[in-house]
DNA sequence: ATCCAAAGATGAAATAATGCAGTTTTTAAT
DNA sequence: ATTAAAAACTGCATTATTTCATCTTTGGAT
């Protein structure tokens, strides 16, 4: 057996996702699941499911950071959602079992593994708590993105990316101080807007005291104003 | 009691709910919830849902055509999304029941029966086949809100309103001559600019010919264009 | 038919955002 | 340590967008 497709990095013992499964499904079954997972490391920009191929598996995001990504027609990107670990990703395609709408990618170093997709949704069918369990964690990503685009779509660059300073800050790195992962292009992409727009921003809001910007490092020195732009204040 | 409350406007036997919901589920179970589910009509303006309240049950829209409407915190709205019959109303909610995230609104007079979610959930989780119809009914309004909000991200006005154009022309009213149910002032919520901007570039598309404008009729002359104006041409 | 209110339309000034061209800094490779 | 390439930054001219003031049209109410 190829060695490199069975590469252990973490004991499964402590993996969430066999914590929550469990909590529904049988260990036995579990076990099935396990057996067809293989685990993986994605190292910062490399690509975990790639825009229009056909979805064979789900991956359960141990660990990291990742990106939604959707590359239009003009090879433009536009970043729809960052989320981070634990996450079950590629589940849109749990009902609609088709080709993947966008690629996800990988913004910090991550870890996870693989899962079937036909055997999980065989499980699932037989068990409708666990197949809710499993939708949630589908619809919270929907969810979560649905929220970034209404940001996006009624408010002016400023108010957008202080909306992105406060996620970031808040769901992603849970700190006030964080060094961001993401190039000024993504971060442009994130906010709909020019990348020179996101330099000026940002250092506007740094003038202004607002942030501290030191390269990639940004502390949010004043989270109350910030808000107030964000809501257009 | 009350006949308000039970008036009949049309016959269940002629209704896609019950012919896809029988695919599934037996006749007495749909019974069951036949009896619990009220008719309604809705006139233009008229809210079916409302942003922020508890949901108690969905609808299946059988007629006319809806908003899906966002209120902000400074009250302003967005659009996220603009449906026809035959759809699911309120179904983000059967895997997080909660409140209402947003407000459902008829924009064309509209017809639809009540579902109760209790029921509707107990039957879905005894059918796990009828249960992914449903999701994919839900899934369906959001996946279409985000490839509108796609558009809106990374395009600019001109390209946004071209986009609405032909949604509306290919998705709603099927066909390239329409009598347009929203104001100018709904529209600028869609595309998420300013009402002005609107009445300027259906003007400039009036003027070189893209479109005929005669008050709330609009017919698209040359789809192509407007596709390559779009695709930021 | 008349009036009123709401929606639609218009142009111009003010503001916001983009795109460019050039410079500096950072990062990675040798 | 040196170099090359990529990313970050800057200021400015151009373009896009909003806002405002004003005017016209439309569609109900009475």
């Amino acid at each position: 057996m190829d060695q490199i497709n069975h590469q252990r990095y973490y004991d499964c013992d402590d993996c969430l996702f066999k914590t929550i499964s469990c909590q529904y499904i049988q260990k036995e079954e579990f076990e099935k699941l396990r057996s067809k997972s293989v685990q993986l490391r994605y190292k910062k920009g490399e690509v975990i499911l790639k825009q229009g191929a056909k979805s064979t598996h789900f991956l359960f995001l141990r660990k990291g950071i990742i990106k939604f990504n959707y590359e239009d027609e003009n090879g433009k990107n536009l970043i729809l959602s960052i989320n981070k670990a634990p996450a079950l990703i590629g589940g849109a395609n749990l009902v609609n079992a088709e080709f993947n709408l966008f690629s996800v990618c990988a913004i910090e170093e991550c870890e996870g593994c693989t899962i079937d997709v036909a055997l999980l949704t065989r499980i699932a069918l037989g068990n409708t708590l666990y197949l809710f369990k499993m939708l949630q964690f589908i619809t919270d990503i929907f969810r979560s993105s649905i929220f970034n685009f209404i940001s996006l779509a009624h408010k002016q660059v400023n108010g957008r990316i202080a909306d992105i300073l406060i996620f970031l800050s808040q769901n992603i790195y849970l700190s006030n101080s964080f060094v961001l992962s993401l190039s000024r292009q993504e971060f442009a992409e994130f906010a709909g807007c020019s990348k020179e727009n996101v330099i000026h921003t940002l250092r506007k809001f740094h003038n202004e005291g607002l942030i501290t910007l030191e390269g990639k490092k940004i502390v949010l020195n004043d989270t109350e104003r910030l808000l107030k732009i964000s809501k257009h204040g």
